[in-house]
DNA sequence: CATAGAAAGATTTGATCATATTTTGAGGCG
DNA sequence: CGCCTCAAAATATGATCAAATCTTTCTATG
């Protein structure tokens, strides 16, 4: 009774969602517990987004979304209007939304920053790191490993990006952390065009050499490790764009 | 307020350039010009948050704005979601957002990322200056300095912005600038409780180091002078985030 | 007898939706 | 080929319901 009806074939009567039983709030997955419908569309449209669900370029309509994540419009204007403001969608013509594609400076600008913020985060998750969270690391990267075997994409997109946001969210720095994945939300959907292209082998995974540092608490290298292995996939994300032209 | 936008200056690559719309006609002032509301909204309480006239730990209420602001709920929800995700507004509780009130970790986390972003700004920008530019830079700081005379502590923190901001919009970053943006508004409260406690005059102004440094086109300087200015404005707010204590 | 604590009611605020209004893009017709 | 009409999409408003805070009152205990 809890499953709130998500895909009623039937005509859209006025549905009450907003019964709300405050029993299991921890116990559920966040994403389907009980959250105010802006905030659900929010991160639904976002996961869509960062896993390159949309495709770059793609265009979005907010009455679209309001027919496709099941909500009203109120929600799906704040989510939108929320997602412009991170750099996840660009506000194109007067009534165009889309996914960004990237270009040569933007790739560039975000490659300088991403070095800045990420090794500075590596170095600080690096000194708060404690047992568990080396454990919970290893455990998404041998996800990761699992899903570049079986080549599925959208598993990798997501454990990769797990990795990192579970590793940085360790350092202490919310300011540092946001700006990472404000970021990460702008290279996200281009990500995926790169495994569409080259497929997840050749993605690079300087995980191991990350984990190694952390376990011996050298901080320096594991900022090494993360700026290796963002140049690469930022390498990679160019090249598929020069491919293009 | 257009600088979310990334301007793909490049070559438009030959995917399907459909139909042409005169694009360079809306060139026009887009202060007077028609607005949606919920645009209107935003510029209005992202001004207000910038500049002080809401103070940090003060609380805004969705309701409290429509009327203050005269406007619809939805554009003042879309306006508060937004500046939300920038950091100029906190989501506290369930029902209380207001504006952020700084600690001593923020503080030294916009201070790193102050120092790569805006020193990477300033050398671009002053690679890319001109003389038309740099009149307008020397009006502003005139303006500016008029407002520390006479005292107008929410003229001097508009002029101050100005200041950066026109400099930085030369950089051809607007990935750079757009980081700088969000930092601004996280401090910007803050700045003006300084102004408050200790007057205008105390406050840094290297802007005569920098115009000079544009003049000669010595990046390299223009970039220690802005460096210098960030680091003794920082230092000034957490000074008195201490004094608070 | 007074005060503190709790419970219940009242009021304010937030979330969402339905609908009216405006704007824009497109196609038809002169 | 351009202008005019039309439809679709976005904007914006107010209404409505839920929830949280505050307010008041009642009761129990020192």
């Amino acid at each position: 009774m809890q499953e709130l009806m998500t895909q009623a074939s039937l005509p859209p009567s006025n549905a009450r969602p907003r019964t709300v039983p405050r029993t299991d709030l921890i116990a559920a997955d966040q994403t389907t517990a009980q959250m105010p419908a802006h905030e659900r569309v929010y991160q639904q449209l976002r996961g869509r987004i960062l896993f390159g669900e949309i495709a770059p370029g793609q265009a979005v309509t907010i009455q679209g979304l309001t027919v496709a994540l099941d909500a009203g419009m109120t929600p799906v204007r704040e989510a939108i209007r929320k997602l412009i403001s991170e750099g996840a969608l660009v506000f194109q013509g007067n009534r165009r939304v889309s996914v960004p594609q990237l270009d040569a400076s933007s790739i560039e600008q975000i490659t300088f920053l991403r070095k800045t913020v990420e090794y500075e985060l590596a170095r600080r998750a690096t000194q708060q790191m404690n047992r568990t969270t080396i454990k919970r690391l290893q455990q998404i990267d041998a996800a990761l490993d699992a899903a570049i075997a079986t080549g599925d994409v959208g598993d990798y997109l997501r454990q990769n990006y797990q990795f990192h946001h579970v590793f940085y969210s360790q350092a202490q720095a919310p300011v540092l952390a946001g700006i990472a994945d404000r970021l990460w939300l702008q290279f996200g959907p281009s990500l995926r065009v790169v495994c569409g292209r080259f497929g997840t082998q050749s993605l690079p995974d300087r995980h191991k050499d990350l984990l190694n540092a952390l376990r011996s608490g050298d901080a320096e290298a594991a900022g090494q490790a993360i700026v290796l292995d963002l140049e690469q996939g930022m390498e990679q994300i160019a090249a598929a764009l020069t491919r293009i032209d």
